[in-house]
DNA sequence: GACCCGCCCTGATCTGGATCAACCGTACCC
DNA sequence: GGGTACGGTTGATCCAGATCAGGGCGGGTC
């Protein structure tokens, strides 16, 4: 049986970095998330520098190892997280086992909002991730005290719409081949290029997990990348990581 | 070439019940927003009474016939729609001409809201509608003078992110059967019971759009809809009335 | 009335991706 | 080192749903 950390805050952290406790002196805590590498992004963002004692005193990073649960689908949701770095999955399971990925969060992602009061899905980390938890009723305050926030918290939801009804299309009309590459080339829209300039994309999480995010099985997306990589649109550089060789190919292709 | 109302105002309109464009005098105008049947939904249910004149004043009812485009994907988004009775298919496009529909609109929906400045896909009436048409720099000025408009909106947006997820789960792992079976719990979850009491789905749109949702064929789709018939799950009452026999039977195909 | 057209249904066949099975390379552990 | 477990790849086969084809029916028009 697993826990996911919403509840059971000390399962499965890393032992080196984590932060103990922290006293609630004001110096301290601003200079926390003054110093975060996430500062600007997600909800944070929202907020002038004078506001960041407000989400010092209520937020706590933590670092978790890979394959760790954050938070699970149905569970109640008492708790939101921001990604400050790693990755994670999230998920839905049907009674009989089956498992759709709905997305990938990283740096700056918001996960466990929900409009219920169960999580809408679960979510686990794909590699050494650490992530930011603010209590619901912490977040809720900070919206009352700073209308900006739920403004952050409009459009970031609006973006995420987007992607889910873009997930639809994809999973509704799209082949195999259309799939892969449309995924290839959504990631590196998102990514740098290699120090050559070619566009190169980073896959950390598994094949099957590739699969499950796309309506695939992992024997199918092995096959697809092959042929791709016959066509000469892709290079396999290392198990997870591809280079874009040919844009406007993939780009036909998608 | 077919133009959306959102820039073509006058287009496929029905020619009686639609009111000719109002004097802005408060009374009549608050009037009719007052009576409007969607006034507790949407965004219009934000509102206190004695803020009706600020949406009478920007906002216009369009009467419309079936299969008349309101928004167009991509096109430059200068309106909000909200639906006050009959019912729309939105639905996105692939350059070959695939489409695949991401839900259907009711009454109290809105529609045309979008992060960019384009339409994310296009919705076009499956039956004679009425929708309520509001510019884009009204929304936002109703937003900026009542706070409550935002939050509405946030609910909203949450909601349909959570359906658009159900439906990547939908596409990514289920059967045809386990497909309809969901859709049609779902339809009927949203709608009143039949006179007997027993529990029945209105399907107004053409086979095909329900198949276009559910990334089906229509022959699938039939096929299926025959297998639940005989299997005791169904009946069906006329081309575009289910009666769901057995709810729990099709709980567990779904 | 006769005709047409769009939607729906049903049967026959095809196929893209799933499934089943085997193998390989790498990481980890004793 | 050897053993083992896991992720990834490849090949062979299968099948759910797509595609192709034909026919029925109801509504609209002349």
């Amino acid at each position: 049986m697993t826990f996911s950390i919403a509840t059971i805050a000390a399962a499965n952290v890393a032992t080196p970095p984590m932060p103990a406790p922290q006293p609630r002196t004001a110096g301290t805590v601003t200079g926390r998330c003054a110093g975060c590498s996430a500062r600007s992004k997600g909800l944070c963002g929202a907020l002038a520098a004078g506001d960041l004692p407000d989400l010092s005193t209520t937020s706590r990073p933590l670092d978790l190892l890979s394959a760790t649960p954050v938070v699970m689908e149905g569970e109640e949701a008492d708790a939101v997280f921001t990604v400050m770095s790693g990755m994670l999955k999230l998920y839905k399971t049907l009674p009989d086992g089956r498992q759709q990925i709905t997305g990938f969060a990283t740096a700056g992602d918001v996960i466990g909002l929900t409009v219920g009061t169960g999580y809408a899905y679960t979510a686990e980390t794909v590699t050494a991730s650490t992530v930011c938890r603010m209590p619901r009723t912490a977040l809720r305050r900070l919206m009352e005290r700073h209308p900006a926030v739920q403004g952050r918290l409009l459009a970031m939801t609006s973006v995420e719409l987007l992607a889910a009804q873009d997930q639809i299309l994809l999973l509704g009309c799209k082949t195999a081949v259309e799939r892969v590459s449309s995924f290839l080339l959504a990631l590196s829209r998102r990514s740098r290029p290699l120090a050559d300039g070619t566009p190169s994309v980073f896959l950390p999480m598994p094949k099957v997990d590739i699969g499950a995010y796309l309506g695939l099985r992992p024997e199918t997306l092995s096959r697809v990348l092959r042929k791709l990589e016959v066509a000469g649109a892709i290079t396999r550089l290392t198990n997870d990581r591809i280079r874009i060789e040919d844009p406007v190919a993939l780009e036909a292709a998608a």
